[in-house]
Formats: structure tokens, sequence, C-alpha cells
RNA sequence: AGGACUAUAGCUCAGUUGGUUAGAGCGCUACCUUGACAUGGUAGAGGUCGGCGAUUCGAAUUCGCCUAGUCCUACCA
């Protein structure tokens, strides 16, 4: 083994041994234990939220594969509709300057399959290099013919029920991608806009109570007047009510429309009259329903005002009896062109009354970044609230837990407010709607224009064309958990392994893809008895990885990490070329530079993927986002090369020699029997944890075992034994089994975190330790027991450490050399300690690097010395020649002053008569017991500091 | 406007049912190339647990209010 760690060179090995093996497949063996990965973007690469989130499935799937479950790690990845091509239409931009309309439909589909043939590996590459055990035999697409297949059926069943339907509704636009969105897709902004009141005109001479021949509406967005179709006002508004039933006539466009009434305008609100325009406000739309309004949409599809406007009833048929005219200076204005245009007619006619500043929230498209206009349009709908139903009795009665559990009432609060789900998008990559129309625009919903005939009988004559809209991405994520097994077809896969056990993803996809695929799985998969079936049964719900000073990483801010270029480092110039590189906004990049330079002057060293997967996993307490430590990172790095070198002094001290692996006599020194019975608590809490999904206390766990413990104490307590010539065969015997049976646990335990490292120490040392097996992975989850504990031994280490550790105290504060061997002088000791001492001191000699240990009788004079209390026993390191009196004296009365401090605090408590008799026996019997304690500690080192005193 | 979460050492964070001398890593100080490891060892400094109040014999931990920050949802004619 080499001196220093090097974890490019046994990293890239093992993962292609374990893959071609086959041993990330199901075992057939056992109860079943499964999870889906979120499927990323297929054109996409991982960065450290997908690194976080896989480090905690696979140290999951491993632990429960160690556990002999048959496990199953679904893997695949989605075709994220509106993402991908985007990418691919700005490529084809930069390349050709052509647009996918100059390309057509197919050709422009042809071009998105390319790219991710080309590009789709990068992301399989990134999660093997990650150590990731899925089962890539059974890799899936979204876009696959069969995923096709289950999408298609899955609209079907769902149309065919009446949970799906079509109809011309008010939905979110996108005006630049010119596809609907859903609300979930719109991100509100906080901007400063400018709200305009505007003076309508009373038709037919009337005027209001207060005498005026005009109302007064407030609005924010004035362009679209041009299809504002009523005005109301509140039918409790006295200040109105003589004009209701009235008309105004709209000015620039001169129509009449009505006042009437209805609860949405607010009396307290603006002038308490509302204009009404159901073609371009969610609100608007409402009360045109109510009210039977109608329509007119004035905007065309990329957002410009329209050369006149469509006008519909409200149930969405054609109204082509109303005036849709808008006149002709606005044909074809872009709409803040138009905002503006129609703010100063309306100043140069005199009808603008006043402007006023307005915080507002405006509705942008997640991806487009573009304002979204409401848009009256025909489009496909999932009734949600029926399918969601069952889904909130799932979380209510526990079937499906969050964790952490606050996030069910985020859950609850979505889902029982939730509005009919937009699922078409006028996108040509995606799962094209299996629906067909004939002439005269009928529906028939079928999986082909075969069956769609079969189906509703329809003649040969009948042209059929299907429909040119594709579902929402995350309609056929939402089929994810079962799809991925072989639904519709109940196969054996399917009855294993779903319900899956446990989704792990971050808290920004619970209402994309957690609730749908609740939903869906619900709806669609029975199990025998005909219950719906759950998709999972724990949530864990992962935070957001940010960067160090708590920053989201992000293209434009130039923080992002590539969790590769942690494993496997990256020079300066390489990370600013991938930072600043291919930039949608290039002005950026000199910030990004300087920054980047700051923060890696050196680049970024490779630290390996064990060290990157403890990191992270160290780091995912529950219910918190991360920020990103590098030197947590480095302090990990540290951590793997200490496991290496201890491997390395097992080794060194165990190959070749007799580890009693057949058989022999056998005899455990104290520390022996210490580690074995601190290993067994070990094992139990590393279970609970991970049963628990802390894997930051797992690791903390294993982290503090390994260093302080094992590396600390039992290997530097394991060389007295070996190294003694004077020890027996038995002795080393059992020494060395200890040394590399517990390193052999110990690489169990953690192999669910860090597979690499784990696995190739095991491969060196498990002969050693006496097992035998092909690979870690295959092996079982350490399981404690409890014969091992053994409590005498434990305590008297921690009597051991106590002697060794107040003697290098000394040594530290007094600055005497380590290499300096001391004699020192055990006074005032028990029969217990003179046993112990007996017992352990080649573990004292050699720890505490002493060349004598004189035992005190009582009355025995002791010389002047630095004393160190263990229980009443005083360690005793004699001065002369060695330490400075006064230097003593301050330690002393650091030593005494901590000592009264803490006395009067306790004393304090013991003299309240009330916390005497409250507080329960063992409580009070254990303050009595510290206060007795301390105070004759404290006497002696008084005594102590005036006996040097008075030198 | 409603809600959630967070506030503990210089930094990043643990602290499970109230009783600990409040912990870890990094950083800092001093000393040390001792035969696994300087990506190391030993010792040490550093905290009125955001503020105020309540409950209790006892609060970092429970409750209320306040402050600061993060996020979500809704509304904004």
């Amino acid at each position: 083994m080499d001196k220093i760690y090097q974890p490019a060179a046994i990293e890239t090995s093992w993962y292609k041994t374990w893959e071609e093996n086959n041993y990330f497949a199901p075992s057939g063996k056992g109860e079943a234990y499964s999870m889906v990965i979120p499927p990323p973007n297929v054109t996409g690469s991982l960065h450290m939220g997908h690194a976080f989130q896989h480090t905690i499935m696979d140290t999951l799937i491993r632990y429960q594969r160690m556990k002999g479950k048959n496990t199953l790690w679904q893997v695949g990845t989605d075709h994220a509709g509106i993402a991908t091509q985007m990418i691919v239409e700005r490529k084809l931009a930069n390349e050709t300057g052509q647009t996918r309309h100059d390309l057509g439909r197919a050709a422009f589909t042809d071009k998105i399959w390319e790219w991710k043939e080309e590009s789709g590996g990068n992301i399989t590459r990134q999660m093997r290099r990650l150590g990731n055990s899925v089962d890539w035999e059974n890799e899936r697409f979204t876009m696959d013919p069969e995923f096709q297949q289950s999408v298609e059926e899955a609209f079907i069943s769902l149309y065919d029920e009446g949970l799906i339907y079509r109809g011309k509704r008010l939905v979110n636009w996108d005006p630049k991608l010119q596809t609907a969105i859903s609300d979930l897709e719109v991100e509100s902004k906080e901007t400063t806009g400018k709200m305009w009141y505007l003076r309508y005109p009373l038709a037919d001479g009337v005027t209001t109570d207060a005498g005026d021949d005009f109302i007064v509406v407030a609005t924010t967005r004035p362009e679209t007047m041009f299809g504002d179709t009523a005005v109301i006002v509140n039918p409790e508004d006295t200040r109105f009510a003589s004009i209701v039933g009235k008309e105004i006539i709209l000015p620039l466009v001169g129509r009449r429309i009505p006042i009437i009434t209805d609860e949405h305008a607010d009396m307290d609100k603006g002038t308490g009259c509302v204009k009404i325009t159901p073609a371009h406000d969610f609100n608007d739309y409402e009360v045109g329903k109510r009210n039977k309004l109608p329509m007119i949409n004035v905007l065309t599809f990329n957002a410009d005002i329209r050369e006149v406007g469509q006008g519909f009833n409200s149930d969405g048929t054609v109204n082509s009896e109303i005036n849709c005219f808008i006149p002709e200076q606005y044909h074809n204005m872009e709409r803040f062109a138009a905002r503006r245009a129609v703010v100063s007619e309306f100043e140069a006619l005199g009808l603008l009354v006043k402007i006023e500043e307005n915080n507002m929230t405006v509705p942008y498209g997640d991806r487009g970044g573009v304002v979204i206009e409401p848009m009256l349009t025909d489009q496909w709908f999932a009734d949600a609230k029926t399918l969601a139903e069952p889904t909130i009795k799932a979380v209510e009665n526990g079937d499906i837990k969050f964790v952490p559990k606050q996030y069910e009432n985020m859950f609850f609060s979505w889902m029982r407010e939730i509005q009919d789900w937009c699922i078409s998008r006028q996108l040509w990559w995606g799962h094209r709607i299996p629906a067909f129309y004939d002439a005269s625009g009928k529906v028939y919903v079928a999986i082909n224009e075969a069956a769609a005939r079969e189906k509703y009988s329809l003649s040969a004559d009948v042209t059929l064309t299907q429909d040119n809209d594709v579902l929402d991405t995350w309609f056929s994520s939402g089929l994810w958990s079962f799809a991925t097994l072989g639904w519709p077809e109940q196969s054996d896969k399917l009855e294993t392994f779903h319900p899956t056990d446990t989704l792990v993803t971050g808290f920004d996809i619970i209402f994309f893809w957690v609730a749908r695929m609740m939903m869906m799985s619900m709806h669609l998969c029975k199990d025998q008895a005909g219950k719906p079936q759950i998709p999972f049964k724990n949530v864990y719900i992962t935070g957001l990885v940010r960067d160090e000073s708590g920053e989201k990483m992000s293209k434009t801010k130039g923080n992002v990490l590539d969790p590769l270029d942690m494993i496997d480092g990256i020079s300066l110039t390489d990370l600013l070329d991938k930072r600043t590189g291919n930039m949608m906004q290039p002005q950026m990049a000199e910030k990004i530079r300087k920054r980047t330079e700051k923060e890696y002057p050196d680049g970024i060293p490779a630290h390996g993927t064990d060290a990157l997967r403890f990191t992270l996993a160290a780091l995912a307490s529950t219910g918190r986002d991360i920020n990103w430590d590098m030197k947590r990172l480095e302090g990990y790095r540290n951590f793997c090369n200490k496991i290496w070198n201890a491997a390395r002094y097992v080794e060194m001290n165990t190959d070749g020699e007799d580890c009693g692996q057949n058989g022999g006599e056998l005899e455990l020194s104290l520390a022996d029997r210490w580690i074995s019975s601190k290993l067994q608590q070990i094992e139990i809490d590393v279970t609970k944890h991970l049963d628990e999904y802390r894997l930051d206390l797992a690791a903390q766990t294993l982290y503090d075992f390994i260093w302080n413990e094992y590396c600390g104490w039992y290997l530097e307590l394991s060389k007295p034994v070996l190294w003694n010539e004077e020890a027996s065969d038995a002795q080393k015997r059992g020494t060395r089994q200890t040394l590399v049976r517990v390193l052999e646990v110990i690489m169990r335990l953690t192999h669910p975190i860090m597979p690499y490292l784990t696995e190739e120490i095991w491969q060196s040392i498990k002969t050693l330790a006496g097992v035998e097996g092909d690979s870690i992975m295959l092996q079982t989850f350490p399981i404690a027991n409890l014969d091992k504990v053994d409590t005498a031994a434990e305590q008297d280490i921690d009597w051991l450490k106590g002697v060794i550790t107040g003697i290098r105290n000394i040594r530290g504060e007094m600055g005497i050399s380590p290499a300096k061997e001391l004699s020192i002088l055990i006074n005032n000791g028990s029969d217990s300690d003179k046993q112990r001492l007996a017992d352990n001191r080649n573990f004292l000699m050699k720890l505490a690097s002493l060349d004598n240990i004189t035992w005190l009788n009582t009355g025995e004079q002791a010389p002047m010395s630095a004393t160190q209390l263990v229980g009443d026993m005083e360690v005793l390191v004699p001065m002369a020649g060695l330490i400075d009196k006064d230097a003593e004296l301050g330690r002393l009365s650091k030593e005494i002053e901590k000592l009264a401090k803490e006395l009067g605090r306790i004393e304090g408590k013991l003299s309240n008569q009330k916390f005497v008799a409250n507080a329960p026996e063992a409580v009070v019997a254990k303050e009595r017991e510290k206060i007795a304690q301390f105070k004759a500690a404290q006497e002696k080192l008084v005594e102590q500091h005036g006996k040097i005193k008075a030198l």
C-alpha cells in the first residue's frame, strides 16, 4: 500500500468490477427495498445537488443491500420538454441561424434525438464516477417506446374516466416560448410598477350621484382595455347604485359596455369601479363567467396587439356578434409599447386622471424569463382536485411520510387548494397527445389513429388529424415510480418493487413531481385488492446545496461547482473556462473571473469520491440547506488518508503473521476488549442513524470512532503488545486479530457512505480477518453482539486515558518535551488504582512516555511535584529540574478557579430547598457526589498550591 | 397578508423524551519529523446558546412576544 491515499487509483477499477459482475441488480432474495432516482434531464449534467441526493440514495441502497434486502435502485433520465427544446433551439440558432420552424417538426425532433445521443452519456458517466449502485440494466428514458406507451395509456384512461378534458380556458402563456405553462412554472417577481387611473365616459348622458358624466377605473395594464367587456361595482356600493345597468363608452374603441354589480369589486380599493377584461386577467375571467360576459382576446401569441380582437362567449364558443375593433395605430404593436401608447392617448384625450407608483408582483415564465400573459386558448386539463383527494388522505393517515415532517403542511396547503392542471404544451419535444380530430373538430382519444377509428366506430372516409400539442413533462414523470417497472402491464417487477420505499428529492419539486407522482400512482395503480397504491412510503426532502456564502449556485453567478471537479480536481484555467464559457450574459464574465481567481488561486485539488460523499453525508442534517465548505471536504479527504494509513499499519502488523485465523490460543488485552466493546455501541448507533435518515450523525459517529478511538487510542495501545518481546504468542495473536477484525467491521460499517476506500481495504484484509467474499458490497452489515460489551474494560480504559491525559497536560502546560521520559509517582491510590496500575503498566509507560512509575504508600513522603488528579488518586510529576515554580502555580490556580466556579453553581443548586424537594433523587444524588468530589479535589490542589508557593 | 424554517465558538454545523463542566470539524496559539499517517501528533485559548418574558426545583431544549434572515403561498382593479 502507498504511503499516501490516492483515490483516483482505487476508484476507477472497483466500479467496473461491481458493474461487470452485476452486483447492482436486484438479488431476487429477501424482502424488497426499492427507490427510484429523480430522473435528471437527459442532456444535462450533474450538479452538487444531484451529488448530494445521489450520495444519500446510494448510501441507503447499499445499506439495505448489505442488510440482505432485494434492492432495486431504478435509474433513468427525463426528456425535460421545454428545457431540452430550448437548448437545441439555441444551439441551432448559434450554428445555422435557423429556427425550429425552418426545419419543421420532424427534422427538429430528429435534431433533439441527435443531441440526446451526443450528450446523454454525460449523466451516466458522472453517476458511475460517484459510485452510484443503480440498476443499469433497467435504465429508462421517458421517451422510450415502452414509456411512451405507458404515458398514452395513462392519458387515455384518465380521459375515459372524465378526469382529463379539453377546453378553452384562460391559461398562463409564455409569449417567448409560445406555449401554455402550469401555475407552478410561473415565478412571481416583486417590482415597482404604475397604476393608471382612467376616465370611462358614461353613455346616454347619464351622470353619477356625484354629478360626473364619467367613472374612473384603475389599471396596471392599460393595453388590455381593448378587451374590456364590462365595468363592475360592488352590489352594496351606494355611490354607484344609480348607474348600475347603464353603459359606458369605451374610449379609443367606442364600444358600449355595461356597468354591472359583482362581489369582486372592493369598495375600499381604488375607485370602487373595476374594468373587466375576461380574456386577459384571471379574476376578470371568473367575473366574466359568473356574469356571462363576452370575452375579447386582443393579443397575438407573442403578445403583440391583434389587428382585430377575437370574440367569445363566456362558455368559450365563438361570438361573432361583438364588436372587436382595435384602432389601426395599435396593430401588431408590442405589448409594452402599446401600454405607453394607450396611456398617452388617454392623456391627450384628457381622460388620464392620475398615475400612482405601485408595488406589485409580476408573473414571469421560469424558463423563458419573460412576463407571462393570461391567454385564452384551447388546452388539455387534468382534474387535479379529484386526483389529489386520496393523496391527502394517504399523508394524513401516515401511509406516506415526509422527512422532515414539516413539509407535510406545505403539501397539504397546496393540495387542498389545487387548481386544474394544464397538461398540454405547444412544443415539439415530448409525448404527443393521443387525441385526434375530425374535420368538425370533434375529438377522439386513443393510442393511435386506427385504435381511434375502432374505439369510436368511425368510417374510413373520416379524416383524422392528431393533436399537435405534447404533454407537460411532469405528466410523464408523474408515472415514473410505476411506468419504469412495466406498468400498465402487471409485471413481477411492479408487484415486487411497487410501492417503492423511499423517495429522495429536493423541496423545490414537491409540487412539480412528488405530488403528481402521488396523484398518478394512486389513481392508476391498484393492488390486488383494488386499493390505490402509493408510489413510495417515505419522502426524504433534502435542502439545497449553496456556495460558501450561502448563495444559490447558478451559472449566472459563476459559483457553480461540478462534483467531478471536487473528485478529480481541476486547474484554475479549466475552471475559469468552465465558469465563463458559453455564457448567456457575457458581461458577467469578468466579475466571475475575478471571484474564481480569488477563491481558487490554484484551482481545486483532487479529493476523491469517498471524501466528497462523506462530506455530503456529514452535512446532511435533515431540513436544512447546506452551505458548501471546501475546508470540510479537505478535512474528510484527510480522514480518508487517516483510514488508509491505519489500514497500512494493520496490514504491516498482521500480514504474514498469525492473526488466529486458524485457531490457536488467544489472549485479549484490556485494550482489545475495550475496542471490541466500543465497536458494538457504534454498530447500534450507526444502524439507528441510517434507519432514521440521519446520515450526518452516522458520519459523525464513524468519524469520531475511527479517528479518536480506533486510530488515536487503540492503534497506540496495540503497540505495547505487538512490539513487546515479552508478550506471549497468545497475547500477540489476540491483539492482531482484534486489530484486523475491528478494521474489517469498520469497513463494512462505512461502506455505504464510502464505497471505494472500504472495498479496497476490505479486499486486502479480508483473509487476515478470516472472512470470505467477492466484494464488500455483498457482505452483511454489522450487527452488534452485546456479549462483547465489556463495561469493566471500558472503565479501566477511561482510567488509563485519564492518567495519560493528565501527564500529557502537565507536559503541554509546562513545556516538557514529549521526548523527555518522565519518572512519575502515584499517591493516595486505592486498591483498585493499584490493580489497574499493575494491569496497565506497559500501556502507561509507552503512551505517556515514562521511564519509571513509583507507587507511594500511605505516609510516604513525595517530592515537590506537579499534580494531576484522577479521581482521588494523585499523579505526580516531580518538579526538580523540569518544572518552573510559577508555571505550576499558574496551572494550579487555573484548575482551582475552574473547580470553584463549578462548586459555586452546584452549591447554589443544592441549597435551594425546592430543588432538593422536587428533583428526582438520582439527579440530586449526582450533584451531591459531584460536590464531594470537587471539594476534595479543590482542597488537594489548594494545599499543593500552598506548598509550592512556600518553596 | 398568511405560513414555514433558521438564529449555539472567528467560520460551517451537531445537541433525539427539559438535569452535560454545551460538543465536532475547520481556523487560531504553543510544542513535536516518536518505527501507520505533517492530509500527522500533544496540549491549549475561544460560547451570558439572537432579545425580552412565562412555565418549572431546573430551559440551548417547552410556550408567548419581539428582532434579523431565508423560503413558500396568496393578493395587488
